[in-house]
DNA sequence: AATCACTAGGCGAACGTTCGCTGCCCGCGC
DNA sequence: GCGCGGGCAGCGAACGTTCGCCTAGTGATT
């Protein structure tokens, strides 16, 4: 029935015997260089393309020692900014010639299980790190095997391993300047999970931001923007605010739709800023005046950095901050 | 200074030396099934453990002829329901222990140049197309070498390839139909590139929900949404109209946007129906009624298909439709 | 005419596996 | 006491490459 032969590859051999040379001959004139005459070099070529013949990179992996693969370990590639930095990561792998081996991690299993090995069984050269769930997963930096390069886009606990990411202390405290400038002065914030790191730093982006205006930080003044209704109870405590930095878009639209709820304007009755610079941040009502995050370009370079790491062969983590800057739109 | 040495990974033979055993007794231990005693089954499984012995897939594969790893090629991994899809793909490939080599085609090649070659030469046992451009190029289909199977969730020229996708007539059917419910006689859509399967299917459900309720077709009520100010135009130009049903999410968006800026409240004044549900289309002014099309379980299908034809070898293009739903929110 | 320097191409080994076959040793039954 | 079978392990080959080394020719130089 079914033609259920697998109908073998092509391999040098083939294109050998076909073109009357040792297959090693045929192996220097396709892939190595070698010295072949003119002649036997474009007879060869002839019958490899008549054959079809697609070299093998297995094979060549194994006795080159490096497979021109690297893994790359995303926490979700759902997550809109996170697929961002995968797009650019794989777009410079790419035009280097290397090849991406995704894997995703659940939430159940710690990556450390499963992903780490299946990665290192199929000897990528290197890994590419791009899970912020792992940020503060220790065990993330000792199954880490010291042989192959690392870069990844989140702090690893542990350290040891090359990060690039962007500057979420300046983003906060872009945000917030931004906001003084318009001479607000009850700036409240609005943050995502306290554990992460972004949190933390763009927190203190805030704080210092409130420092340099001479403005008092106060506790108050900060709500955890995981519900929405957090907001709401925010205006309530503190109705002076005039002005909201949510830590993310997500949270702004959150926080702009709550405005709405409360029959508040914005910006008249209350100023919002966001960051992150989500795609839809441009369409909200009022469009969204955010802190763009080049993360395209932060999967770019991190992968760049990866794939020099591995051609010079050196571990030394060396890291990268990426610069952020505002984009006013009409929410502030 | 820094260690320069690629520090070798141990291989089984590094293992048998140290447990005074031959490598293949070791590799039958550690990888293959045999029939080996108990006591040095354990003398070797503690040497692998404390030399970290990690399988290299890479040479196993030579010997078995298939990788174990599937191709990924995808159009845009930016776009959300893409990204959903693929997310579906590769946590079903990884349960069944395959690895995902992932490769994104930029629109100024076509994909064929490079893309594909590159997973060939890397003996992927199958490949996945989530490549919407590639739909009507007729050089994807002759590039597809008959040796592997592959699984597309686009529709590809020249056919011959298995599709997994949901049903987009069927969708045009639902949107549509839920307006005629709602007392609409005068339904304009507006649609995305009227080259694309998707849009030509939607639109045909339109069609076919219309004539259900013997409502005429008009041509004036079809619109290309790709620029914002196509709404108000149609509008302009039929003024009758009370509702819209906007062939996917973002269009959705931007007649939002366009009747908010024409004054119009949504939906006293005109309904509005989208496609996808996109992440953000719970959180439009007002939410937005769509139609859910399962692209996580597309993607789950897709895979689950492709591996199948990979473990049974057949390439018969088999293909699988998803069913969709409506999701009624505020907006009509 | 003998040596030389090159060029073109072949040969063997290695990379890390799997797999089928062979051979050894031991215990068992007659 | 001899042959036999079964459990255990080793051996060789193969998968498709790359690479260094070797050899057989060729034409030019002494």
């Amino acid at each position: 029935m079914a033609s259920r032969k697998p109908a073998r590859h092509v391999s040098v051999k083939d294109v050998a015997a076909r073109a009357g040379v040792s297959f090693q001959t045929t192996s220097k004139v396709l892939n190595g260089g070698g010295t072949v005459s003119e002649v036997t070099r474009a007879r060869i070529h002839q019958v490899a393309s008549d054959l079809g013949y697609v070299p093998n990179l297995q094979a060549r992996s194994l006795v080159m020692q490096r497979t021109r693969t690297v893994g790359l370990l995303a926490g979700d590639f759902g997550d809109q900014n996170l697929s961002r930095c995968i797009v650019g990561a794989e777009r410079e792998a790419r035009r280097q010639g290397y090849g991406v081996l995704m894997t995703s991690i659940d939430l159940e299993v710690s990556g450390t299980e499963y992903a780490l090995p299946s990665l290192m069984e199929r000897r990528v050269d290197g890994i590419l790190l791009a899970a912020p769930q792992m940020e503060e997963d220790r065990a993330v930096a000792r199954a880490l095997d010291k042989t192959v390069p690392v870069v990844s886009l989140h702090h690893i606990a542990g350290g040891g391993v090359a990060t690039v990411g962007s500057d979420d202390e300046l983003t906060g405290l872009l945000a917030t300047r931004h906001l003084v400038a318009k001479g607000h002065r009850a700036i409240a914030i609005v943050i995502g999970p306290r554990a992460r790191r972004v949190t933390q730093d763009r927190l203190r982006g805030y704080r210092k931001a409130l420092e340099e205006a001479g403005l008092p930080f106060d506790e108050r003044l900060v709500t955890d923007g995981s519900d929405g209704a957090a907001t709401v109870e925010l205006l309530q405590r503190v109705p002076a605010i005039s002005a909201i930095f949510a830590e993310n878009d997500h949270l702004a639209i959150g926080v702009l739709s709550a405005l709405r709820d409360l029959g508040k304007r914005v910006p008249q009755d209350c100023a919002v800023v966001g960051c992150d610079d989500i795609e839809t941040a441009a369409f909200t009502v009022p469009p969204l005046t955010t802190i763009h995050i080049p993360f395209y370009e932060t999967g770019e370079q991190a992968m760049r950095l990866l794939l020099e790491m591995i051609t010079t062969g050196s571990l030394a983590p060396r890291s990268l901050v990426l610069p952020v800057h505002l984009i006013a739109r009409k929410s502030t």
